[in-house]
DNA sequence: CCCACTATTGATAATGATTGTCGAAATCAG
DNA sequence: CTGATTTCGACAATCATTATCAATAGTGGG
């Protein structure tokens, strides 16, 4: 058990590529993030777009959330990014940054009623924005 | 295109049985409730707990979450119940129900906001209960 | 600048949860 | 009871994601 032996991260043209792609806006799924890759000329695989994109949420450089179907949804965060939530369209993905400041502190409070430590929580809020309900999707 | 040839649900040996097994305290996973009743005896089928489990999500006496590894857990609600969250423990699935009702507002309001419709939210608290804390698993 | 050492890639197989299929069995109405 | 239909259950199929593994390509040292 050597104490650690640094992995340092190459950086190669996939993952350019895949950085560069990855939009700051919408939520995608690693399938769709590889399908527009492959359109755009790239011939990145979909493993390492998978690979990509979980060492980019581990490293906090991307943000996940999980659909109601059980699809992991991608985005990149913005640099220096403060903790927040979204409202997403569940016709189009199109989603807008909102903030819940209240409830950060109240999820904090909740879990120190009920002696629950390293509180994590998660907001989803789903929507048909004004273009969808627009067209008759919603 | 008949009008509705609305479907009438038959109560069955397996409905009834799965019905029973259903806690209203833990969320379970498809899977888990179904090992559960073969280990009670029962012969039900995989896929007929999940078309019960389904179906009991529709009319509503069943809720649902989508844990962090994409698996949808499941679990009975009380009659008659409001809507409501739950603080979770990721480690032994202990989950209590908590009250939000200045969220439900906020969530409505938000929507208004950006000119969303047909609000849905999703909030998940989880944490480690005392219980594991104390046992070293926190 | 060139090389060897490894991390990384990508095609594909494997996995795990969930859903579809279809003949057989069971429920409910009359 | 009997027949029309729903529901069952075993199993195949699907879908997203992860593991495998030989081939490829960054990187740091010379």
């Amino acid at each position: 058990m050597s104490p650690d032996t640094a992995p340092r991260p190459r950086m190669t043209r996939q993952r350019r590529e895949i950085l560069d792609a990855l939009d700051t806006r919408d939520f995608r799924s690693a399938q769709s993030w590889h399908e527009r890759l492959r359109s755009d000329g790239s011939t990145v695989g979909l493993a390492t777009v998978y690979r990509a994109l979980q060492a980019l949420v581990d490293s906090g450089d991307v943000d996940s959330v999980v659909s109601e179907s059980g699809e992991t949804l991608y985005r990149r965060c913005e640099a220096g990014e403060e903790h927040h939530h979204h409202l997403r369209c569940r016709v189009c993905g199109k989603a807008v940054e909102i903030d819940v400041p209240e409830f950060e502190e109240f999820a904090r409070h909740i879990g120190d009623a009920h002696g629950y430590g390293d509180i994590r929580h998660t907001i989803e809020l789903t929507g048909v924005c004004p273009e969808c309900a627009a067209a008759g999707r919603g």
